[in-house]
RNA sequence: GGAGGAUUGGCCGAGUGGUUGAUGGCGGCGGUCUUGAAAACCGUUGUACCUUAACGGGUACCGGGGGUUCGAAUCCCUCAUCCUCCGCCA
């Protein structure tokens, strides 16, 4: 969590911070909480010192073999004496843990280059690569698919409800071709794989900041309780929790494909047809920890290596950054790669590339030394890319009129065909 | 799921109630010696919080939580993880 001293040390950001959010968190609630806290904590550490004289001085008789009426004595003081001790202590722990959980609630501190406003419409527009084709009669990738039958989403709503779906055939190996194309390439860029649990402790979630505030959004399971992951940046940044790493290892990069469950909320009406928004998606997931002075050129080259992807995919995106009132509740600078979908005429999020700066490794206690020095390290993740619209992105972009697709040249090697047609 | 064994500082490994944050070794850092390096020798070497202008002082931490006791790494309870064997399973 943003533990006090940051918030105390760094107040003016802070309260900017949350203005250009729009972020209804009170400061003064935590400065109440920590001055209550430092003041038991001092009276309790003054009295245990008392009771901790007493002890040795308990010992040190016996162990003389002195006097033992002065020694009885002197237990009795201690007995009054630790009855008080665990009052303040009990009474600390409150205080204590109130205080930590209202710091969970707060979101992290924005970075100075992010702009404010209000919602996606304030974002501005970092660059653009490609041109998006001139498609005539565009069809969704829905429709392409089901004309290629490749897609089931009724059966899926038979076996699973709304926001499911089965792919088939060549759509099965051209998501799996996708992925195996996304994590080589990632691979090249000096991303360590890993393959991690989709099921994590909620300590977890909160080391990434999804828990406490956002659990409406993720899926739990109780006993035993579990939450399954919204995005495989849970499990590769909670990697190292509670650990130092050495100054010579970072940064640390990986690269992990994993499906994503999320229960998306609050969204109910929106996308509704085919593969945009599902409560299951896969998803290749790049996620860096670096030193503070490393985290934005990190920030711009995970954001890099995301686009490369769609360049080679020949897909046209453009890049924007979120404005205070679109971003993230942990990030301090995120980017967004949209891609263009022909249907809608319209650019889509396929990947969201973000620093955290420390906001995720105070809460997971991920810490490094140099030169004898701690520090929390600074992490960041990107998609590299979401799978299911990178799919959505390829049917729509490389669609035909007579109903075929063509392959990208990149994924041909790993399928051996250049064309999906209907009926193959 | 059942039965045993284990969990100590960066690592290895002592320590079964009393000035123990914890013997020793390795590693790290500093120094002596050396033209330099190695070896040898000497010293040093955890984290968090409170307090202090600072030097320093205090509290907590021996897998987590709770208990017994004036006092717990050491005794008791409980949970977790790991290892071995059995069962089951991909």
């Amino acid at each position: 969590m943003m533990d006090y001293s940051f918030v105390d040390k760094n107040r003016n950001r802070v309260i900017n911070s949350l203005k250009a959010r729009g972020d209804q968190f009170q400061l003064k609630d935590i400065d109440h909480l920590n001055q209550k806290r430092k003041d038991l904590q001092k009276k309790h550490d003054d009295e245990k010192s008392k009771l901790n004289d007493l002890s040795k001085e308990i010992g040190l008789i016996y162990q003389n073999k002195g006097d033992a009426n002065v020694a009885e004595k002197l237990k009795s003081q201690s007995t009054a004496l630790k009855a008080e001790i665990q009052a303040l202590a009990e009474a600390m722990d409150k205080v204590h843990a109130e205080l930590n959980e209202k710091l969970l609630y707060m979101p992290n501190v924005l970075h100075e280059s992010v702009t404010s406003g209000n919602s996606d419409a304030d974002n501005p527009i970092v660059r653009s690569w490609g041109t998006p084709k001139d498609i005539q009669n565009a069809k969704d990738h829905d429709d392409v698919a089901q004309t290629l039958g490749i897609l089931d989403v009724e059966r899926s709503a038979k076996v699973s409800g709304s926001r499911f779906s089965y792919l088939l055939g060549w759509g099965a190996r051209l998501e799996r071709a996708l992925v195996n194309f996304m994590l080589d390439m990632h691979q090249k860029h000096g991303y360590t794989e890993i393959s991690s649990p989709f099921l994590v402790h909620k300590n977890a979630m909160i080391g990434t900041g999804q828990l406490p505030k956002f659990k409406e959004d993720v899926f739990c399971i109780e006993q035993p309780e579990f939450y399954l992951i919204p995005t495989a940046e849970v499990p590769v940044t909670n990697y190292y929790r509670e650990e130092f790493l050495q100054f010579s290892d970072l940064p640390k990069k990986f690269v992990c494909y994993s499906p994503c469950f999320r229960k998306e909320a609050g969204s109910y009406g929106k996308d509704t047809k085919g593969l945009i928004r599902q409560h299951q998606f896969h998803k290749v997931e790049l996620v860096q920890f670096t030193t503070p002075e490393e985290s934005y050129q990190a920030l711009e080259e995970l954001t890099g290596h995301a686009e490369r992807i769609l360049q080679a995919l020949e897909l046209p995106y453009r890049i924007v950054s979120l404005c205070s009132g679109d971003i993230g509740f942990s990030s301090a600078k995120t980017y967004d790669i949209e891609v263009w979908l022909p249907s809608q005429k319209a650019y889509r999020e396929i990947s969201s590339c973000s620093n955290f700066e420390d906001f995720q490794a105070r809460r997971a206690g991920i810490k490094f030394k140099r030169d004898g020095k701690n520090d929390f390290v600074h992490t960041l993740n990107g998609s590299g890319l979401a799978v299911g619209r990178t799919l959505v992105a390829v049917l729509e972009n490389y669609q035909k009129e007579d109903g075929s697709v063509e392959i990208p040249k990149v994924l041909q090697k790993y399928l051996d065909i250049s064309k999906l047609t209907p009926g193959m």
